[in-house]
DNA sequence: CTAATACCCTACTAATTTACTAAGGATTTT
DNA sequence: AAAATCCTTAGTAAATTAGTAGGGTATTAG
């Protein structure tokens, strides 16, 4: 289990598509922009969250990404594992017998929390969030038509 | 809250300081030869753990490291926090007008689930570890006169 | 008192990971 | 057909992690 700002911006990101789940897929053009993290960088992860099934890509004009699943079915363990991979937790890999086998018990002590931890992460649902009074407020001021009539009136660039 | 192997180098390290607390100081040393880590790369670390007082530094022959405070007081969250300095949340510090508003609101939620995190971190405290069957079984086995006398018979470095 | 031990500190370097860029497909809707 | 958007690969710059080097300083044993 490791946890650094890559595993952050996934998460992130897929609240953004459970948030908007009810209003067709998001493109990854809106996260980028919304979220300041690269269109390029989040193709990269959104692969690995692709690979994994927890999100479905939408090809075309009018596409983007949607979840691949009920969001009570994914956990942020899941996201966190998908595209953080995992530390490799010791130098004996698997055999207990590193160092005449006596001080690799702190390996064994780090398993057990690290198997905590995962565990933890893994009952909370990204549907949690969507419950959330704050999200409720908040997403019903920008409702899908709203973001949809913005987006025909692009900022203007500079002139040629 | 961020997590990597710096963060378990020290709860590794910790854990270890927790078992052998009643043996007297932990030499950087023995941590060093049994876990793998460098010498200095392990100074670096203590340096951090010491001036949060997680630790205590016992200077000259048959000195080390000795928990600061006792086991049951220290947290793996404090561990982590040590040394894993936090993730800078958010690119909006604090201000939650970013991107016009809208949708800063995933930073919430990742912030919520941050504290969630880090409250059950804080809940483990590492004389939960010494507890473990495991542990009692073999620092039984490698007790402190045994290791002393080992450390009389250093092992015989190639011929000069 | 001296020498050995082991903490303590600073500065530098190598390796790895993260974040990002570039550039080109492949699909699907209009 | 053209536009939108996913999809893929390859490369690069920045940041972080991990480790080196080399010097202290305090304390204890002899």
């Amino acid at each position: 289990m490791k946890l650094s700002t890559k595993g952050r911006y996934a998460v992130t990101a897929m609240m953004d598509l459970a948030i908007h789940d009810r209003d067709g897929p998001v493109t990854l053009a809106d996260i980028s922009n919304c979220q300041g993290i690269s269109l390029s960088y989040l193709e990269q992860l959104f692969a690995k969250l692709r690979q994994t099934g927890l999100v479905e890509g939408v090809r075309g004009p009018g596409g983007g990404y949607r979840l691949g699943k009920p969001a009570n079915q994914i956990s942020v363990a899941d996201i966190v594992v998908a595209v953080d991979e995992s530390i490799d937790s010791t130098r004996c890999k698997g055999n207990l017998d590193c160092n005449k086998g006596e001080r690799c018990l702190t390996h064994h002590l780090w398993n057990d929390l690290s198997e905590r931890l995962y565990e933890f992460l893994d009952g909370i649902s990204l549907s949690e969030f969507i419950k959330d009074p704050e999200v409720r407020k908040i997403s019903r001021r920008m409702d899908s038509t709203a973001s949809r009539i913005a987006n025909m009136f692009p900022p203007v660039s500079k002139a040629s």
